[in-house]
DNA sequence: ATAATGCTCTTACAAATGTAAGATATGGAG
DNA sequence: CTCCATATCTTACATTTGTAAGAGCATTAT
């Protein structure tokens, strides 16, 4: 579970369904996604093959269509892609990226007051 | 500012010599880059030229040489990267993502502690 | 039983990326 | 003034990604 294969912007996308809804067939999926994206399921069905070709999701066949369900969990994924952005920008250190996120305006006070509770009883555990 | 162009992998690395020693000649691009890759110069170069025609680094003729210079900023990359991995795992509340990185393992007592004393100082100002 | 419908499989093709070789131009050595 | 070293420019090619069409096969309607 370490090794995550690479997995494309529009890849992520199906998967990001999957995730949600898993297990899931072909067509909900198709349905879920033409709700944001302007895909053809053609399209759908290829990156289906390919993400299943990477191993990150497995199907069975339910009497005759398929039904996907994944096979990494979206947080490893996460933390994958965190790890990935802290080594690039901070040489590593998740810590020093956590803070340059404080700096970032997104944040509003009120955000940074809930932060701190959350903190607060993180390091009391 | 805004809309930053997507660079790879690859190009990043190109990028993130020039961001810390710019102005920067391609001869210490390269230098710098043989100490951790294992790219052939003519890569770096078209690497160079990749990047300047997606207009993040722009070059000038120091006698014989190209001496190259960001054009963009570091930190906004950084935040680009940042909130586009908001959007994908967190529907963009940057304050989810923060939360989520504090849960994760690489962070130890003591830099929770240190975040927590960051974090008082922002709320004070 | 056969045709139509609708899934899945195979193939396609352009753009981006990783990786670099060969061609060309130019400043400095002789 | 000519040639060479070397830096830049052009071209190349395999792989991945975005985007999908067409072929093949199985199930259902007639």
């Amino acid at each position: 579970m370490s090794n995550l294969p690479q997995i494309s912007d529009a890849e992520f996308e199906v998967m990001d369904v999957i995730w949600k809804y898993a297990p899931i067939s072909t067509n909900d999926i198709t349905d879920r996604l033409s709700k944001t994206k302007d895909w053809s399921p053609k399209t759908i069905y290829t990156m289906l093959s390919r993400l299943e070709k990477k191993g990150v999701i497995v199907h069975e066949k339910e009497s005759r269509v398929f039904v996907y369900t994944p096979c990494v969990k979206r947080d490893d994924y996460l933390a994958a892609e965190s790890r990935t952005l802290a080594d690039r920008f901070f040489d590593g250190a998740m810590k020093q990226m956590v803070v340059s996120f404080l700096d970032q305006k997104d944040l509003t006070p009120e955000d940074l007051d809930e932060l701190q509770s959350i903190l607060d009883k993180k390091r009391r555990q």
